[in-house]
DNA sequence: TGCGCATTCAATCATTTGTTTTAATCTTTT
DNA sequence: AAAAGATTAAAACAAATGATTGAATGCGCA
């Protein structure tokens, strides 16, 4: 239990290991095998380190999750802090989506991963495990979103919470989406989208989004089915 | 090779139940024998009728995104229809967004598959598979994209034409995210997204994309960096 | 009816999977 | 330095996997 110093870094760098492999081809696509000869560990060191395959992939996870959500926390905190310490003071709209989507860039340069497959290690998550992150990122990634939630209603009050709360997971979407298949665009469009930039990437998901959240919302004015 | 009725049946039923299986569950997380038992058929049976599983798969996805595909291009052609049939005729962008999103409720409803698990396997589809769709599919893809870059490029024609691609990628994120994460989304937001409804969700979609692709072009303005 | 073919079935194959065990090695502490 | 504990390593485990075989069954057609 006391973990010496070399234990602890066979541990990080089969969890590096791992969350390579798991981008590339998903978790149930990897064998342990594969991870261990890829971190130059035993077979064993996962189960002795982590127990089994299923534990190894929830601190993956929580690994490259937790580090994403807090750099947004601390992103929108500076905005607000920027924007002015008043009640009714209210972050640009730009501001909000740049706390919510950078931290998806400048983690991953800290981060051993490649940016590439920190994307799709994020999108594995969703995908393989239907969503579902483990107990210990869920209630940070919810109070995140609560978070935003409350910034964005602020700064676009005539936004139904309810709608709100679509829009803010379409701007989810735009975000896993594009760094999902940021490669596979580039291909599949044979270079018309341009040569691959991060940094103009996110500008343009900036954009958009900030478009789609202001948008009309053309439910509120017909007459909507639902209180 | 002649196929006889019974012979057609048993394969349907196994691309049913795989279909079902694979959305639940991924590609690599279902077995030849879990499939075969669920379509009340021998395991042998995916190899005499498809090979194997990755053919299996193949076929798997061509049989449920051919009908999406081609559904959107006809929805397309009617959009285009009912706008007139001039050469400067301009589509409505809530239409092109229309043709581009229904197709994915229409047809699910058709198909054996359930809604849900046929919004997974499309996701699926794009994770488990890095977004390659079998060559039977890809040239279907691609010329749907044409279409509708085409068309939106005609209704929204300030856009350059790169923006205008990264936008109906865009588009596409927030309606895989969107069917993908369903219930997911309901559940984690302890229902104050409101009853899941599907056409309710469309016209949200709609709403957001439209005002996404339609948004001010940051980049354009302020002196793009690439020529 | 009976022949020929397509299709199903049960049984088996070699691999690979996650996991466990036991012994060896390294670290720390006394 | 020696004992104790933590960490690695090699080997083996049962279970499950995709694939294949050869016999049985069903079907259509002469």
């Amino acid at each position: 239990m006391s973990m010496t110093k070399n234990s602890e870094e066979t541990k990080r760098r089969i969890i590096g290991a791992a969350g390579r492999l798991f981008g590339e081809r998903g978790f149930e696509g990897v064998s342990l095998r594969e991870i261990t000869s890829a971190a130059e560990a035993n077979v064993a060191a996962v189960n002795y380190h982590f127990g089994n395959k299923e534990q190894l992939i929830d601190e993956v996870i929580v690994d490259h999750v937790l580090p994403v959500i807090r750099e947004r926390l601390r992103l929108l905190e500076e905005a607000k802090v920027a924007a002015g310490d008043g009640d009714d003071s209210v972050v640009a709209i730009e501001d909000i989506l740049n706390a919510f989507m950078r931290p998806f860039l400048t983690v991953m340069n800290e981060s051993g991963v490649s940016k590439a497959l920190f994307c799709k290690l994020s999108g594995r998550c969703m995908s393989d495990r239907g969503g579902n992150l483990p107990e210990k990122a869920l209630s940070e990634f919810a109070l995140m979103v609560k978070m935003f939630t409350t910034e964005l209603g602020k700064t676009i009050p005539e936004l139904s919470p309810k709608v709100l709360l679509w829009r803010l997971h379409f701007s989810f979407g735009v975000m896993a989406h594009t760094l999902m298949y940021e490669e596979r665009f580039y291909e599949m469009t044979k270079g018309g989208c341009g040569k691959p930039d991060l940094e103009t990437t996110l500008m343009r998901m900036i954009d958009y989004c900030k478009g789609g959240l202001l948008a009309d919302d053309s439910g509120e004015l017909g007459g909507g089915a639902d209180a």
